[in-house]
DNA sequence: ATGTTTTCCTATCGATGAAGTAGGAAATAC
DNA sequence: GTATTTCCTACTTCATCGATAGGAAAACAT
């Protein structure tokens, strides 16, 4: 099973700018270099993130990326919706699930019931955890860090 | 977000025998007709899941396959997890979360998180339904499909 | 025995899609 | 006007997946 390192990187980004929650808009460089993530791959990523509204642009010098709206309002699976499209367990490629008469098969329906399933499963999923959430662990996270420094 | 053709292919395959319970063997070359899967590459996911214990198979003239458990005992996780190996959210490649200095970054890791938690509610998903409610499914869309032939 | 049927195994091909790269236009700040 | 940064389109590269192929091994039939 697959998911897209545009998901991933879209996650990572829009995290990234939640915990940077009000200050000046960060540019595509700076969480390039935070996060691992190609630049010009991250542009992509961060545009589609525009279009769907999540964040917002300012272009030119001291430009950059901020969230369009409050990271508690910010599901993960709005993020990957944004990045890579519905949620659609697809096949690479072909149609299936028909016979050698071009109709589709019993079995072919059942079948799609199940993927349907699925999908709702992974987007309820999803869905549980904002931005916020992740925010919160992140700097849970980062506090027991420090704690294991200090010893 | 994908599927492989090959956990497809190899559901329907199961429930075909499923419904072909205590007769004489199926051969791989009927499944493929009456599913519309072609018949070398069903050979594979047939392969595999006897590999995994799922079905057994009888070689040469008058040979073919039929379920190795009960169908009320084979789950769907257990039919996509033998062809597809076991349920990873990979993503196409290479090893990512991870900064400049190659360390994963503090995101990395949430994210991480994050496709666990999918990955569990994916596999409970599938494991909610075996194939014996499959079949169940089966008899009563065709039963439907007879009753709307009579109209 | 010999031929026939069917599974079994390994190897390979071709197409699709995904990750990443590149060039330059548009917009903003100073 | 120059530097900066986003924005858009196109291209390249490469892994993976679906599918095919050839033939070995096993069971059955006559």
């Amino acid at each position: 099973m697959h998911i897209s390192a545009k998901g991933e990187y879209g996650i990572m980004a829009a995290l990234d700018l939640a915990l940077a929650n009000g200050t000046a808009p960060i540019q595509a460089k700076t969480i390039a270099e935070r996060q691992g993530i190609p630049v010009r791959f991250l542009e992509h990523v961060l545009r589609e993130l525009r279009h769907a509204g999540l964040v917002q642009s300012a272009r030119g010098a001291h430009g950059g990326y901020r969230l369009a709206l409050p990271a508690s309002k910010i599901r993960l699976g709005d993020v990957i919706q944004a990045v890579e499209g519905p949620i659609a367990l697809t096949i690479h490629g072909a149609p299936r699930g028909r016979n050698g008469n071009g109709r589709h098969t019993l079995h072919g329906s059942l079948v799609q019931g199940v993927w349907d399933e699925v999908k709702v499963s992974v987007l309820e999923t999803l869905n549980r955890t904002t931005l916020a959430d992740l925010c919160r662990q992140a700097r849970d996270l980062e506090e027991q860090r420090v704690l294991m420094y200090h010893i």
